[in-house]
DNA sequence: TATACGTTATATGAAATTATATAATGTATA
DNA sequence: TATACATTATATAATTTCATATAACGTATA
């Protein structure tokens, strides 16, 4: 979780159009996440599969307002369903998301945890 | 940058009123970044300070524009500035924001370099 | 001191996007 | 039919973004 010389000169070294098309991307990926509901769905999703009645009684969101975060979520490439009967089953698709749920955990709430 | 036990133990362990607050202030920072402009400025300026003339050049923003996002980012804490002359100088605050910086760039662009 | 210039900030406004909640409807399954 | 979830339609409100124009400030020079 440190700025090591490597990554640094990996960072510094992309051209500017690299760096435009990577940022565009990248934020365009925060903006999902950058909503307090969704962020809470994917940490959530994090520990593992979930119903959407279950998100809907563990986060208290009226089901609606679920559905349409989760389609946020699901349209960005950031969920995948499943369904069971009559649920649907919400996971993350890429790792890559479980890990930046990870980073932000270390970086803005565990840090008085493990100083 | 792994989802290691601790870290998930710890973050499934948090009370919903607790992840919300979090979530709330998470998405709000997240948000703040989730601009290509401002996260080219932020990733910009993990190598060092700059002024914003030398950003304007580097980046290619209309000055104006410029000093809209950085005025973003001045009052979100996350970058501070040094005035020497006519010219003004940003740099990070903390290092928080490079840390996330880094996670970013691990993540989502330096997969394919270290895989 | 007055003027001019370089650097940065701010004001204003228009267009586009986004968020919020609620209501109503649709659909598949048990 | 009742349940679980999705979709659509609103309506309202709030933000975001960026361009143009202007202001403010420091410095140098006449």
């Amino acid at each position: 979780m440190v700025m090591d010389f490597s990554t640094l000169k990996a960072m510094s070294g992309m051209t500017p159009q690299a760096m435009e098309a990577r940022a565009t991307e990248v934020a365009g990926h925060l903006k999902v996440l950058a909503h307090p509901a969704r962020l809470m769905l994917v940490c959530t999703l994090v520990e593992g599969e979930y119903s959407v009645g279950a998100l809907e009684e563990k986060l208290d969101l009226h089901q609606p307002t679920l559905s349409q975060q989760l389609t946020v979520l699901r349209e960005a490439g950031i969920v995948e369903t499943r369904k069971e009967g009559k649920q649907v089953f919400y996971r993350l698709t890429e790792a890559k998301t479980a890990q930046l749920i990870a980073a932000l955990f270390t970086i803005f709430c565990a840090e008085e945890i493990a100083p």
